[in-house]
DNA sequence: CTGTTAGCGCGTTCAG
DNA sequence: CTGAACGCGCTAACAG
């Protein structure tokens, strides 16, 4: 590996004037400096990111804590991450932290020996308290997909409650009065969020949800979907209008319908949530509101990075909308 | 931040002393040893890698250099990468790089710069040279889902002919005679190996693959899967079974054979390859050929980790096999 | 405009 | 068994 010594031995100058070169800052004479430029590309010199990260004390490096980067939308959310990030000249390093706090707790604590000065961070099993705790340690600690009361310009999130409304009101507009919901059993926030989004719209139109007509999946994934639109059958339940936590669930739930013969959406329409590449693999392909996670992740590197140079807290939170992609899983109520 | 000097002045000891006790490495006196670690959990000190990165002169960083994480076969791949990494007690540094092969090399530099000493590397734009050339300067640099015969030991691929023949077989198990294929148009080594294992399934049992039947798509995805399908129906072609190039384009041959009235598998049977997650959201959930990426991944991180350390040429290659997923795509076939 | 010096945080001799 | 001193590759004062 060839160091700035190399290059300043060869060009017969010192090392500061090639260090002047290579950050383009300061004056340096233009036939030196190009004499020096000329070293440089000839022994391909390259600094040592490690020495600067050491006498800079920041690293330029963003680090991406999610549950899992195989899972379509983290893989979206860490792409969208590395986008930002590479525009300003950042790195990405990747953590997976999933199923506990401590792992969660850990990643972070790895990124902060790396000095990584930037981080986004998708957390599931911390507290808004341990949050809140870790924040004010790490100035460039930025949480996406939450909503912390205490450190609102520190969040990045979804209004999740209007675009179950925006479903609902949908399904509305399409003349169904007859809905049953799917969510998931471990109330998150999202569901709760979602759930409540639902009942809004529905009570706007003065329409009841029966809490019997809300089923809940053991796991937000096509497993949980079907779970539950079985539940909905055993309980015998009617109903035209299928709205559900996720696309994941909704795939589930519209191959559940299909295996008991129930057209989707001629018999039932199913509106699901994300908009993740999934939802166009089923068929019918599904109707869903878009999640921007992949934008919302690059503001979020933004983000991330300026605070941590500039920790100015300003109060202003970020919140995204999100909005209905129509597909082919609903249709206009007829009455048979 | 707090460093090695500061716990060695409230240990009242050395900071040489210190950094044995961290590394657990040479003599420490049980008391002592016992006093500085005390002081270490309680001011909490962790070594600031970079430092250690710059007199070791190694980064224990894994750099993983694919398309884009957002890809659910690559983000499995960097899923994969980071689970085995985080055995080995290294960090990931993703690097997204697609289109080019400057891109690609760019990424690599990025890695280097950072002094990743391992790197597992995904490339779709670079030449066999430019790719021995690199692993001649880079030891701990490994290559995934390709096969370079100058440097075998340094690949990490899947043989995709005898997948292909896999399906081949199966679908002919199962009585078909009149078989279609959908590749895509920009052949790359991948597509014209499964189509080298289709031709030789068949081949085998004496049934002959006109090119007519073979039709191509502009691109690897759904859309490309559709535009094959109706050509393949323009040209008014008729078969039971269809071999597709991978997933995405299967998913999008059922959808347009689905458009056409054609029911899969009663009417046509198809079977995919890669067997992504999407697959199983298609109805009916897709037969296919189990790529084995996370295990893939994890090896090859092993294996650049290893090479790191130290590069031992030994001759042998790292060759994995695909497997069929028997769902719902593929029937018997039955004449009318 | 250019070179010299000091030091970032840590690991590694080498004396003691 | 422990500590002092040096240097990794680089940037940031400070001189000249």
């Amino acid at each position: 590996m060839v160091t700035i010594k190399d290059v300043a031995r060869v060009a017969e100058v010192s090392i500061s004037t090639v260090s002047r070169v290579v950050r383009k800052q300061g004056k340096v004479g233009d036939a030196c400096r190009a004499k020096v430029q000329k070293v440089i590309d000839e022994l391909g010199y390259r600094p040592n990111i490690n020495a600067q990260a050491l006498v800079n004390k920041k690293s330029n490096s963003l680090g991406v804590v999610i549950p899992k980067v195989s899972m379509p939308f983290f893989g979206t959310l860490a792409c969208g991450a590395e986008e930002a990030a590479i525009e300003k000249n950042y790195r990405v390093l990747i953590s997976n932290a999933q199923g506990s706090e401590q792992a969660e707790l850990d990643a972070i604590d790895s990124l902060v020996q790396h000095h990584c000065n930037a981080i986004v961070f998708h957390s599931q099993h911390c507290s808004d308290e341990t949050l809140v705790t870790l924040a004010e340690k790490i100035s460039g600690l930025v949480f996406i997909n939450r909503f912390i009361a205490e450190i609102p310009h520190r969040c990045i999130w979804l209004d999740n409650n209007l675009g179950a409304q925006k479903a609902g009101s949908f399904l509305l507009e399409k003349g169904h009065t007859n809905f049953a919901v799917i969510t998931r059993k471990d109330s998150n926030p999202d569901s709760l969020l979602r759930l409540e989004g639902i009942h809004t719209a529905l009570n706007n139109a003065n329409i009841q949800l029966d809490n019997s007509m809300i089923e809940y999946g053991a796991t937000a994934d096509m497993e949980g979907g079907k779970e539950a639109v079985s539940a909905l059958f055993k309980k015998d339940k009617k109903f035209t209008a299928l709205l559900v936590y996720n696309d994941n669930m909704a795939i589930g739930a519209v191959h559940e319908l299909n295996a008991r013969g129930i057209r989707v959406p001629e018999d039932i329409s199913v509106i699901g949530f994300d908009d993740m590449l999934i939802s166009v693999a089923c068929i019918p392909q599904l109707t869903t509101m878009h999640y921007p996670v992949r934008e919302m992740a690059q503001f979020a590197t933004n983000l991330a990075i300026e605070l941590s140079t500039n920790p100015e807290p300003n109060g202003r939170t970020h919140l995204f909308m999100p909005h209905l992609i129509e597909r082919d899983s609903v249709a206009n109520f007829c009455a048979k």
